[in-house]
DNA sequence: CTCCGTGCAAACTTTTTGCAACGGG
DNA sequence: CCCGTTGCAAAAAGTTTGCACGGAG
């Protein structure tokens, strides 16, 4: 685990007048060992907190503060990652059988395709565009056996 | 409101061993005026259905049988559209302030692109990618004012 | 006559909140 | 010392299920 990690998120949460305390530092430690959108299930299994309450509350905060983001997929799980500050810009691939969720990074073809079709949104429909999310939905390694 | 839909529908709901019900159709009317992803209390206030477990059950119903589709955003209200058989491809745009989605069509270099970056995924990852979806994220006409 | 769909109420899951105790700054 | 964080327990919100009734095939 680097430090550098640590130093940033310490920042974000100092910038929202918050404390990186221990609770904090373990599922930031989690995230950024499992790289992927993680449920709140698999942090409490994983030891990454002690009281689930605490979870939550932790998770909403780092969240505020920008170091994780929340993650809904088709299932009914709610996951958090890294933020992309944290990590890289990326997206996900979705297995429609398990619903585990995978990191993907897609090509520069896509990415400006994308920005810009972002700009046509903003222009045509009046909506400001501050980022996006694609979603690869199919059958993990796994599941297509 | 097109019959053409309701007999899509209808064969649908057949091919699953369904009946189409008035219940059923009223949810499909709702959804095919409102032409978005729709809340699940959006569909009960709107008059959709009278009972919120016969809302959930038919929903359920139509998931199945590929005429609705249950659409997860950043928010935690899970909403409801018209499956991409009885509408057509699109995308959503999301607001981070007020939750609400809309449907937003992507220009064909998108599509391009993204078909292309499926095929790698497949290749790359051994993920077989079925579909996918892109969510615009940013803030609406009206919260930008 | 037999099922399927419906509505109500209760159960269940996930997330949030109240409150008292702890501990770092 | 003070205030933010924690853990427990209770509450809240969203969704699912059990059961009996009613209507369609």
């Amino acid at each position: 685990m680097s430090d550098d990690l640590h130093d940033l998120v310490s920042t974000q949460l100092r910038r929202a007048r918050q404390r990186y305390t221990p609770g904090r530092r373990a599922i930031i430690a989690s995230l950024a060992t499992l790289r992927r959108p993680v449920t709140v299930t698999e942090l409490t299994d994983g030891g990454a907190a002690s009281s689930i309450s605490s979870l939550y509350r932790n998770l909403s905060v780092l969240e505020q503060c920008g170091s994780v983001r929340r993650v809904v997929s088709s299932d009914d799980l709610t996951r958090y990652e890294l933020s992309e500050a944290l990590s890289e810009h990326h997206h996900h691939v979705v297995c429609s059988h398990c619903g585990t969720v995978a990191d993907i990074t897609l090509p520069p073809t896509v990415e400006d395709a994308l920005a810009k079709a972002s700009v046509l949104a903003q222009n045509l429909h009046g909506f400001r565009v501050d980022g996006h999310h694609i979603e690869l939905v199919g059958a993990c390694a796994a599941c297509t056996n």
